[in-house]
DNA sequence: ACCTTTACCTAACGAACGTTAGTAAACAAA
DNA sequence: TTTGTTTACTAACGTTCGTTAGGTAAAGGT
């Protein structure tokens, strides 16, 4: 038997993260959800305390995943133009592994309650500020463009963040084609 | 009176796209809009016939906008890569003059119903190839790289399509700055 | 054997939802 | 002045929302 059947908690949480991708938080009722799961919605509560605890979960493990990927992926480089690489290729790899997951988090998060929202929003605006260091650092050492840094990276994790879209296109895309794609376009640029 | 009142049809629609724009369409109740707008959530509709219509508006008319400035751009250009950075601008332009409206273009066009919601793909579907064409016929004439064109696009657009959050941000970044930032990042690229 | 825990159920709570019906006031057209 | 239209109101409709209470039956430990 290779695929244990999974917990209920862990069932719940999984198709909760489905459909709130899906329908958008909001719109995905706990009825909706434990019809899905297969029993009553009042048997949820037995596994959860409530439908935001499961948003903040999502929101927070995910961010917890991309910063941990960040920081493993640039520690090992060296120049400024080799760890954009590779957190680059951190970032999409995060988002492939947790399609789900990962829509939620981009798009789900404004349903967050104060004061975990704040709290939210100031872990997306440090990781961020990750990312600037990385090309300011490179601007400095005449590596990169003398670009406007903040605009930059506002574009490179626009471009990122959308990632997730793409896999369920017809084409078979594998992450690592993703990856050269985009951290090509984003370095190199269209032009010849 | 340099400020001419503007009659409620038009008031409840331009609320309506703030409010979908901020909370998302399924969190904004229609007494939600009415308390916003000053009258009873009935006396809504005096003025529209259903929730779902205002939402098919705003999604329908910005989807004519971009479309529209999008042939206005490329026709005054010969070359692709003069075609692609007027596209560019233009479709900037449109989130820059509608920042609500494009939002909701954005996020909430799920929400639509069937039949609406396949003819909305459509559309944009259609809106992607004339970027596409683009950069294709780039391509063959040799002044883009040979890259992966769906994924190129998709890239592009991802990377306007957030530019709405730009505006709010505390630096004041113009429309012109933000075009040229951007556009000059995907043609040209990062590195030196 | 008993006891506790786990996981589900039915029933129901008060609140909020989108929307309709019916009505009165305001205003323009005749 | 009468008539019709527009715009607002109150009241209510049936439905759905997240969640709680209380009960039951099976599982697992001692």
């Amino acid at each position: 038997m290779a695929i244990a059947k999974l917990d209920r908690r862990t069932e719940i949480r999984q198709t909760a993260r489905k459909m709130f991708k899906e329908r958008g938080y909001a719109a995905t009722s706990m009825r909706d959800l434990a019809r899905e799961v297969g029993i009553e919605a009042a048997s949820l509560y037995n596994h959860l305390s409530s439908k935001e605890e499961l948003l903040h979960e999502m929101c927070f493990d995910m961010a917890e995943q991309f910063f941990q990927a960040f920081s493993a992926a640039i520690a090992s480089e060296k120049t400024p133009s080799k760890k954009l690489r590779a957190a680059i290729k951190a970032h999409i790899h995060v988002i492939a592994a947790n399609l789900d997951g990962s829509t939620v988090f981009f798009h789900e998060w404004i349903f967050l309650q104060e004061p975990e929202l704040a709290r939210f929003k100031k872990l997306r605006s440090q990781y961020e500020q990750g990312f600037r260091d990385i090309v300011q650092k490179g601007i400095t050492d005449k590596d990169f463009k003398e670009v406007n840094v903040k605009l930059a990276v506002f574009t490179i994790l626009s471009a990122l963040n959308a990632t997730y879209d793409l896999y369920k296109s017809n084409e078979k895309l594998s992450e690592e084609e993703i990856a050269e794609s985009v951290s090509g376009l984003l370095l190199k640029g269209l032009k010849k």
